[in-house]
Parts: structure tokens; C-alpha cells; sequence
RNA sequence: GCGCUCGUAGCUCAGUCGGAUAGAGCAACAGCCUUCUAAGCUGUGGGUCGCUGGUUCGAUUCCAGCCGGGCGCACCA
């Protein structure tokens, strides 16, 4: 609620006033660092007019003896908004820990040990830039949730079981087969029927390597395949050999993209028989039927969940009358186990085409949760739709053979730092309009160059200095008194922000705050520094150089972290 | 048909559990490089916040209806 908070030392308002008061930063430097409408909202119920109410609270604050170290100003302003300006004891306080602490952010009170579950593609074919945005978006994430103290470990669901796969090992047996000059009608529809199963240049990829390495795949199985013959060990041979394969894409890509996971959960586990000979989700359904309070309940022949019970149309189907599981049953299974595990959040980062399933999951987790009595909270993040454009003018994203757009060819393309900060540009809640030649231009249509280069003028500014002969001590809070400038004030007042900006995120679940305001920081030190020389040979301006330069480092310090968090390098020079 | 979601400047988008004169970037126009990197800076123009009602001291924000775009509605995965 009040990320202002956790930027600024607001203990003092916290003591005279109660712990819920609602902090804001004020859109407009003239009102102030912070502030809060607090006398508005009470006004109906207290029956006094909103400026008479804040009269009365900033009575009771002059009473404190910490308020006018901390605050050079406090105003009674617009409607009836408390407003307070940050002494320059405070921010010159501020900077010297800027420098000096170990960490820029404050630490949540209360850490939560989270799940993010992220990516999740289906091993059937390489990441393409959908999956990417999924990808820069649960990183930076699960990264924020980190820096601000929570206890957390990411996690990638591989969906590798059901019919897909074994449609996957028949597309890579038709494709050897029609390299090899054996291509059949007949034989196509005999496996895959209607369906076109899978192709791409990765399909053939695939069956090159099997054709071309005799041991690639046990040499029977080979040879089985070679003439033609489609056992259950081919099937099985192929969809294994085929799904390894591009699972290593996939790693591969990821790593690239700079995303590494704690774990990698295989669907495929879950329905694999123990030493009971009951399947993991057999266990938990079991267990859900007899402690879920009616939630798992049997019907029609089937197994159900009541997922009517948070708002879903229907209940849904767990075990079908033939025996077999839904995909459903083994999501239930799988987000169990992460319960079990202890996580007090599960996040889930969804591409927006599912978001119908909602509902379903929201149901499961509030089962889940009553069962362990504890709480714990999923939280869905739906990624919205990327359009790839070229030159303004749309990119073919269908999926048809050698159409679609791979994350690996965007970042050949364009470079790891602008694809992913171009990712984080905009709320995952919007769809994005991912132009390729706007991307990698290295201009200011691109926000990441921007960012980037005020970094790299800090590290430079440094060296500069250094080659100049200058030597930098450790930094008192005196040594920031030369700073009275207006422009850095405000600069400085937008670095005390930081802290809170990961706090907001962190707690709306989003990362573009992130994004927009180290734009913003870039901005308003480009904007320093522009009308502000820094360095200086005269020995008069040694105090104003010296301030200047720790101000600079301290900018660089957040940028640096900022766009660690975001998965964005921070260059030396450019 | 039902459900979810979006609709803010010419374009792409921000907008703090309802609050001050609704912001940024790009595009357009006009300027700034003998001085620490011009990948930068300065200024100008640009808005019935989709429409109509409602709640409120106050609505871009909450509610209802309508219009328009996207997506989803399986004993599929």
C-alpha cells in the first residue's frame, strides 16, 4: 500500500499517526517529497472541513522533536493533502548511504518464501517471442521479489506428457522417413490422421541427426525405423531422443536470454507409478477426495473438482470415465507438491490465451490452502500478446513451417539488453508492439540506450576523473552540503525513490515500474549533468567538484542495480 | 451467446487500494557541440481520458448499460 514508505523515514508519521496512513509521492516537486491526503478521508467522518483536519494532525507532528530534522517544510496545500519536504540533513544522509551501504533497498518485514513459475513451454518446438516476454518478465520478477527480501526459487514446468509428445516423435519419424526419400501419404494419415503434426526446420534438424549418426538412438530402434516400421519402441525412442533435444534448445535459449531456473519440474513425473503403484496425481487426488471438504467429489463416472466454488461456469473434469487424467489433474498434482514444498505465494506467469483457466486454478489453491491451514496465495500473472513488427509493418507470427519468429533469431537480431528491456517497457497487462528495427536502433526512439548511456557517462565521468588526478575518499554527509542546485534536488530526491519503486513492484506483482523509472533517473541525471560541470581544475571548486562526483557515483550505484534487476547490462562506456 | 481483458495526445504507452492544473517517449516544429561522450540537452504545439448514466465533497480510476478491439469458452493438451 504505502511503497512511499519504504523509501522514506517515515517512522515519525507512522508514531502520530497510525501504521495505515496512505503515503504518496507527489506528482510535483512544488508539493513536496511526500505526502499524504489523509485529512481528506477522514473528513466525512470526522464532520470538519479537510484543511481544519490537517491543521490538527500537523500540530501534533510539531510536537515531535525528530520532525523538523527530517522535514524542512511541511504544507497544508490543495484540497487538504499534508504535504513534506525532506530536510537536506536528511538527503545529504541519504547519499552518503548510498555510497556506503551494502544495500540500496529495504527489506520486506515479513519474508514470504515464493514460487515463480515461469516459461513453461511446451518441449515441441523452440521459444519464440511470446515466450520471451514470458521469460524477461518472470526473471525480473522473481529478481525484484528477491532484492526486496523474499525467500525466493523459480521454477520451469515442462509439459512433457500426453498425446503432444507422441505426435512430436511421429513428426520426426515422417521427417527421416521423407528425407530418406521414403515420404508416404498413406503412412502420414495412418499416424497423425487430420492433423499436419509438427514441422520447422527443428523437426528436420532432428531427423537429420538421427539419419546421419548411427548412434544417436540405439542402432535396433534405428534400424527399425529406417525400414519403415513404426513400433511402440520407435514411438518411444523418438519422442524421448526429440523432446531431450529441443529441451536443450530451449536451455540453450534461456541461458542466452540470461534466465536460468532452480528447477525444472517434469509434467511427466507426475504420472509415473511409485513403489505403490499409484501415480503421483492418483496420491493427490486421493487425498484431496478425502480432505477437500466435498471439492474432489465422483460423479458420471468421473473424478471432479468444484471449481464453481471461486466463480468458475462449470466443474471441471479430473478423471474421464476411461480412466485417463486431464491435464487439469496433473496441475492440481504439480501445484500440491509446490504447497508441500512450503511456499506461502505461487506465482504463475501465464500467456493470456489461458487465462480462462483462472478460475479452475484459483479453486485449487484455496482448497490447497484450507487443507495445510496455512495461507497460501497463487498469483496469476497474465502475459499479454506480442506483435513482432518490422519497419512499422507486421511480422508473420503463424506457426505454420518456418514461419514463426524464434527468441533466439530476436536476440541474433537485436541484442540481449534491448530485447529484454524492450519486454519490460510496457504493464505485462498490455499487449506489446515489439518493433524490430525500432529495437536494435541505437538511438533515443530506444529507451535502453538511453538508460545505459547515463551509466556509462557516471563510469566515465570516474575515470576521467581519476586520469586527472583526483582522488576519491569516502564521503561524509558535509561533503553533499555544496549541493543547492535545484536539479539536484530533485535528482536526488528521485534516487530515494528506488527503494520504494521495488517495493511497489514487488507487491502489484508488475516489473515496468522498474522500467520506467530508471528511464526517469536516466533523464533527470542526462539533465544534470548537462547543465552542471562536474569536473573542475580550479581549487576553489573542490568542495562543489567532490559533491558532484559522490552524487554521480550514487546515481551510477541504483543504475547499476536497477538494471541488474532487469536482466540489462551496465556499461563502462559506450 | 457467456466470460475475461483492453479502449488516455498523430503513434506506442504510464498514470500510486478515488484526490492537486492527466504525464513520458516517439513523430512535428524551433534551437544547443573549441569545455567531463550530442546514444545528450532546451523550448513549442498537441487531450470531450470510447459513449451514457450512477455512487462521491471529489471519478481516467469504483458500479451499471452500450459501442469498438483482443482472447477464452472440451470427460483436448
Amino acid at each position: 500500500m504505502s511503497w512511499a514508505r519504504q523509501s522514506w523515514p517515515v517512522d515519525i508519521l507512522d508514531r502520530s499517526l497510525s501504521r495505515g496512513v496512505r503515503l504518496e509521492w507527489p506528482k510535483k516537486e512544488e508539493f513536496g517529497d511526500l505526502s499524504t491526503p489523509l485529512a481528506m478521508s477522514l473528513a466525512k467522518e470526522l464532520g470538519k472541513p479537510p484543511r481544519t483536519i490537517a491543521g490538527a494532525i500537523l500540530d501534533g507532528l510539531r510536537e515531535i522533536p525528530e520532525t523538523s530534522s527530517l522535514f524542512s517544510k511541511i504544507d497544508i496545500a490543495g484540497p487538504g493533502y499534508l504535504n513534506f519536504s525532506l530536510s537536506p540533513a536528511y538527503l545529504s544522509d541519504f547519499l552518503v548511504s548510498c555510497l556506503t551501504d551494502s544495500r540500496l533497498v529495504a527489506r520486506v518485514p515479513v519474508p514470504r518464501k515464493i514460487n515463480v513459475e515461469f516459461v513453461s513451454a511446451n518441449p515441441t518446438g523452440p521459444l519464440h517471442v511470446g515466450h520471451g516476454r514470458g521469460a524477461a518478465f518472470g526473471d525480473s520478477l522473481a529478481r525484484i521479489l528477491r532484492e526486496v527480501g523474499h525467500d525466493v526459487s523459480t521454477e520451469y514446468y515442462i509439459n512433457d506428457a500426453g498425446n503432444q509428445m507422441n505426435m512430436l516423435g511421429k513428426s520426426v519419424y515422417l521427417s527421416c522417413r521423407k528425407l530418406s526419400g521414403h515420404e508416404s501419404t498413406e503412412e502420414k494419415v495412418r499416424l497423425l490422421g487430420e492433423t499436419d503434426g509438427y514441422r520447422g526446420d527443428y523437426i528436420a534438424d532432428i531427423a537429420r541427426e538421427i539419419l546421419d549418426n548411427p548412434h544417436s538412438i540405439p542402432v535396433d530402434v534405428r534400424e527399425e525405423a529406417l525400414a519403415g516400421r513404426f513400433t511402440d519402441r520407435v514411438q518411444s525412442v523418438f519422442t524421448d531422443f526429440s523432446q531431450r533435444r529441443i529441451m536443450e534448445g530451449i536451455r540453450e535459449d534461456l541461458s542466452r536470454f540470461g534466465v536460468t531456473f532452480d528447477r525444472y519440474f517434469s509434467e511427466k513425473t507426475l504420472h509415473e507409478k511409485g513403489a505403490d503403484g499409484h501415480s503421483s496425481i492418483a496420491r493427490w487426488l486421493s487425498l484431496l477426495e478425502r480432505e477437500s471438504d466435498g471439492a474432489v467429489y465422483a460423479a458420471d463416472g468421473a473424478l471432479w473438482f468444484r471449481t464453481t466454488a471461486m466463480d468458475d461456469d462449470k466443474d471441471r473434469v479430473l478423471r474421464k470415465s476411461d480412466g485417463s487424467y486431464t491435464y487439469f489433474a496433473a496441475d492440481i498434482a504439480y501445484h500440491a507438491d509446490k504447497v508441500d514444498r512450503g511456499y506461502d505465494t505461487m506465482v504463475d506467469v501465464w500467456g493470456a490465451d489461458h487465462h480462462g483457466y483462472q478460475a479452475r486454478m484459483q479453486a485449487v489453491a484455496k482448497v490447497l490452502s484450507q487443507r495445510v491451514k496455512r495461507s497460501v496465495d497463487l498469483r496469476i500473472c497474465l502475459i499479454q500478446l506480442v506483435s513482432l513488427l518490422r519497419d512499422g509493418k507486421a511480422v508473420s507470427m503463424s506457426t505454420r513451417a518456418g514461419e514463426f519468429v524464434t527468441l533466439a533469431e530476436v536476440l541474433d537480431e537485436v541484442g540481449l539488453d534491448a530485447t529484454r528491456f524492450s519486454y519490460l517497457t510496457r504493464s505485462h497487462e498490455s499487449a506489446l508492439e515489439f518493433d524490430l528495427s525500432k529495437a536494435k536502433e541505437r538511438s533515443m526512439e530506444n529507451p535502453v540506450y538511453y538508460v545505459q548511456y547515463a551509466h556509462a557517462r557516471v563510469r566515465s565521468l570516474l575515470s576521467q576523473a581519476k586520469a586527472r588526478g583526483v582522488t576519491i575518499g569516502d564521503f561524509s554527509s558535509e561533503d553533499f552540503a555544496p549541493l543547492e542546485e535545484p536539479a539536484a534536488r530533485s535528482l536526488i530526491r528521485l534516487m530515494a525513490q528506488f527503494s520504494g519503486v521495488l517495493h511497489r513492484a514487488a507487491e502489484s506483482f508488475e516489473v515496468h515500474p522498474l522500467t520506467d523509472y530508471l528511464t526517469a533517473l536516466a533523464g533527470a541525471y542526462h539533465h544534470y549533468y548537462f547543465h552542471h560541470r562536474i569536473l573542475s581544475s580550479e581549487e576553489a571548486d573542490r568542495p562543489l567538484m567532490m559533491a558532484r562526483i559522490g552524487l554521480s557515483m550514487a546515481v551510477g550505484r541504483i543504475l547499476a542495480a536497477g538494471l541488474s534487476l532487469l536482466g540489462v547490462q551496465a556499461p563502462e562506456s559506450m
